[in-house]
DNA sequence: GTGTTCTAAACTGTATACAGCGCTGTCGAA
DNA sequence: TTCGACAGCGCTGTATACAGTTTAGAACAC
């Protein structure tokens, strides 16, 4: 994290994370003058790293009117899940199929050390990368780079919805939607993964992901209420 | 098509299609000022429209070496294939469910207007394109703008190789393996969606997809043997 | 003839400058 | 009072200029 290299790509990082939380609100029109002075940099980089991110889906780029943050619409974020959806039951068949017992095994390895984690973690920040990082995980025993790519885009602009949504089982403290259904459903795919029992574990993704996308509208009208208070 | 807007909204599109029908070789470096008195801009627009094709998986940038053309592997073309079946057949799933009878009509319709044309079509660029059509419009069934996003990207990025694979198979003028099975494979998930028939349609969807990715590594030899040849 | 080093050209990455367009806010007229 | 026009400002989009780095080529040693 030292040197990051070149502008392009400290501007484009920080950028990145300012869009995935949603530091810039849904529709706000950017002022690129004013991130050059907030990010020390010129014009130039800043303009290409906003480029990529039209590219990526963080941004939209109007003609004339420059760069806005992107919309957040439960319809959106609904399509986004299914994305995902398809993304990691692809990549979970193909994982079955390919991957090597020591990848298994290592994959299950890292969810039996991050076990003791899942309900004692009180940053719910750190819930969800362990979260995602089990997915990215499972989906990286297909060996699929571009699957991967994919699903890491996808996992990062619906993000901060994932984010309101933990913070809402959190205050529910309802124990028995919460974390540890997190946890047996991991359990229960790995396992299925480990046996190579195709069926059980595509089931048991799939409703996985789709539980949570069942609550979306009010999710995101959840979302809107907590950008606009002040942290 | 008059009037492109935006000299980088132009430039991105040159570009862009330069990169499909690799114009640019693979691996190939891209000099930005030769780029700039072939398309009569500056490099400021060119460089925002390359970040973007960048993000798009189209070029690859190497920091102090600049812009190259992305890879054509074997292993790529099949992630490639893998991520457009994970995208058409969960584009499937939710079309079944969700489209109309009268949007799936006016989707059997498109087939039957076409479908004469698929084995008296001389070009094979038009023969694709009618292909990619179809898919998309199947894709479109879902009402998932995100996912049809994508699967316009992925067959972009495999435009070229499918084409390379038309080639061959008008070339072994063999109907049994060519035009006529892309014909009644459509027919037959399209059949199956108006029938509500979820399963027939995946099965079906999947075979008609993964059929053309078991070739994939004699393809790319091919590909790149037509690759260098004089046009 | 082959390998190595040094020099110069070329190219990338970034900053700055400028033109054109859109937006806003005020002033005037109905 | 409200609607419309006009002026001023700000911002975007593009071109150009400059610095640092990489690469290619030539000269020289082995």
């Amino acid at each position: 994290m030292a040197d990051q290299g070149s502008s392009v790509d400290r501007v484009y990082a920080t950028l990145r994370d300012m869009a995935i939380n949603f530091d810039f609100k849904p529709g706000e029109r950017l002022n690129e003058t004013a991130l050059t002075s907030k990010l020390n940099v010129s014009r130039t980089p800043l303009r290409e790293a906003l480029n990529r991110l039209v590219a990526e889906g963080f941004l939209t780029l109007a003609k004339g009117q420059g760069f806005f943050c992107r919309p957040l619409s439960p319809e959106q974020i609904l399509e986004l899940y299914q994305l995902r959806c398809a993304l990691e039951t692809e990549a979970l068949r193909h994982g079955v199929e390919v991957a090597t017992d020591a990848e298994i095994a290592e994959f299950c390895a890292y969810l039996n050390a991050t076990e003791t984690t899942y309900d004692s973690c009180d940053d719910l920040t750190e819930l969800l990368k362990m979260d995602e990082e089990f997915h990215m995980r499972l989906a990286g025993l297909s060996g699929n780079n571009e699957l991967c790519r994919m699903l890491k885009n996808v996992n990062e602009r619906i993000r901060y919805v994932r984010l309101v949504n933990l913070r809402q089982l959190r205050g529910m403290d309802c124990t028995e939607a919460g974390d540890n259904t997190f946890l047996s459903a991991h359990r229960a795919i790995a396992n299925a993964v480990q046996n190579r029992d195709t069926q059980t574990a595509l089931t048991a993704l799939r409703a996985h992901i789709e539980r949570r996308s069942e609550q979306t509208i009010e999710l995101v009208r959840l979302a809107y209420s907590q950008l606009y208070v002040p942290s």
